[in-house]
RNA sequence: GCGGUCGUAGCUUAGCUGGCCAAAAGCGUCUCCCUGUCACGGAGAAGAACGUGGGUUCAAAUCCCAUCGACCGCGCCA
């Protein structure tokens, strides 16, 4: 008999039908047993009466197998119906069970309330935590969030190209990065796709990346980890670094509705709610969030005054989202356009929510001769990227671009305490899991 | 990396101003009972050298030191 996926039962009541997928609870009555079952699309309660054919397997049957059930749809009595339940109205009399494999006694407690784990245990038995409705919510939030950037970008004339992981070197500084054996040569992971998304872009005029990023930073914290995905995007003809900035803010808006619109019930399992938006995202200079925060000037806000700062606008303005822009023009990377007026602090931009940041870019420089003096000034050699400075020899209009980490949009949409629950196989300072060390055969 | 907190059954935790702890509870597991449950319910059982090593003491889960690990904060961080 053909496989009815549990979503789709309601339409099939009165008839007999044969549904796949796990034993989500088993409830043993003694001489009937009830089972909820669940597969991708849901879940639906079964019963094994008395004197269903299938009642000496259903006594064996335990949380977790796989099976497959066969069995009559029936509307349920008036006082049985579970009313804002899925298929609360419905269940399956089950005259036939087939134990598709077994599960072993589990090592913690599934059921929704009673999901409450230390996230060290969560990810040592992450395969199973993934079965679980709240794991999994977070996750679909994830798709959506990288799949309506990856919509925006298009939608807006943006062309997607492939960065590489492996680079040669570390053009930008600062950060640190992980070295690999590269045959004869040292190599680096990528610590971002920044220059060559900015390649790219001289060629496309306005490209983007759904591409891994690594780096070494000791940061023990919840919000960082050593691999995460970039949402990297780079625009040229732009006239200001605000530009830059409407079009990040567009994709945000455009990424939060996305969410909204498909995402309900896992925003409601995990009990929260969208950050507000409001029609035009408050922009201060990094001098005026100082100000705001009646504190002194400093090169960066502490995370603490990230924090108080988001505080300080949400009562000011209802907005969740300010944009913090112009930063001291020698703290931030080579090829940050430094303000033409003021040129002590540059066009760069962080857009803070919920007292973190989600996103960060600015106008870039595109005259070679103005890269080629800060490349000098910041101490680097020109040779050594010369594929990147040869790139604005050519007629480079003023440009701009922003990026986004998905795990930790992920994390603030949904008010994660960790990042790394934000992220299905987190790396970080000492995770990597080592229970998946063996040596994996090859592909084909 | 620095600072703080923590490490007790498969899971989550209580105990931790030393003796009443050869360690307790809830969930899970196993056995038995239960015809309408939906986190089913009821009765019983098994399950822990209290992270590891050393020390103090008549006596250590409890105090001290070391070590490993975890969590949080800070720093660092396109």
């Amino acid at each position: 008999m053909e496989r009815i996926l549990i979503g789709e039962l309601w339409k099939h009541v009165g008839e007999t039908v044969s549904i796949s997928g796990w034993v989500d609870v088993r409830r043993d009555q003694g001489k009937m047993v009830f089972f909820d079952f669940r597969d991708r699309s849901g879940k639906v309660q079964g019963v094994v009466l008395p004197a269903s054919a299938a009642i000496e397997i259903a006594k064996e049957v335990r949380n977790e197998y796989a099976v497959r059930v066969t069995g009559v749809v029936n509307k349920r009595p008036e006082k049985n119906v579970q009313t804002g339940k899925q298929n609360g109205d419905i269940e399956l009399d089950i005259t036939a069970i087939e134990i598709l494999a077994e599960a072993a006694p589990l090592p913690f407690d599934m059921s929704m309330s009673g999901f409450n784990l230390d996230l060290t245990t969560q990810l040592d038995h992450r395969a199973l935590a993934l079965r679980h409705p709240r794991v999994q919510a977070i996750f679909k939030v994830q798709n959506v969030i990288i799949d309506s950037f990856r919509e925006y970008m298009k939608s807006q004339d943006f062309f997607e190209f492939q960065a590489p992981a492996i680079t040669p070197g570390v053009a930008e500084g600062g950060a640190e990065v992980f070295e690999v054996n590269y045959f004869d040569k040292k190599a680096y992971l990528s610590q971002s796709p920044q220059l060559y998304k900015q390649i790219v872009m001289t060629a496309f005029e306005r490209v983007f990346s759904v591409n891994k990023i690594f780096r070494a930073e000791p940061s023990a914290t919840t919000r960082h980890l050593t691999e995460v995905v970039s949402l990297d995007a780079e625009l040229a003809f732009i006239d200001t670094w605000e530009d830059v900035r409407d079009m990040s803010e567009a994709t945000v808006r455009h990424i939060l509705n996305e969410v909204g619109k498909h995402c309900k019930a896992e925003l409601e399992l995990l009990e929260t709610t969208l950050p507000v938006m409001i029609d035009k995202t408050p922009s201060l200079s990094l001098t005026q969030a100082f100000e705001k925060l009646g504190v002194s000037a400093n090169k960066d806000l502490t995370p603490e005054q990230e924090r108080r700062l988001c505080e300080i606008i949400k009562e000011e303005t209802g907005s969740d989202f300010v944009y913090v822009y112009g930063y001291p023009t020698r703290k931030k990377p080579f090829y940050v356009y430094p303000n033409p007026k003021d040129p002590e602090f540059n066009e760069g931009m962080d857009l803070l929510c919920r007292g973190v940041e989600w996103l960060s870019g600015g106008r870039r420089i595109n005259k070679y001769e103005q890269l080629m003096s800060h490349v000098r000034e910041w101490g680097m050699d020109p040779n050594k990227i010369s594929m990147f400075l040869e790139a604005f020899k050519y007629g480079v209009p003023p440009e701009g671009g922003f990026a986004l980490g998905a795990e930790r949009m992920t994390m603030q949409i949904l008010e994660l305490k960790n990042v790394r629950e934000a992220s299905m196989f987190p790396r970080d300072m000492n995770r990597i899991d080592t229970l998946l060390s063996a040596e994996e055969p090859r592909n084909e």
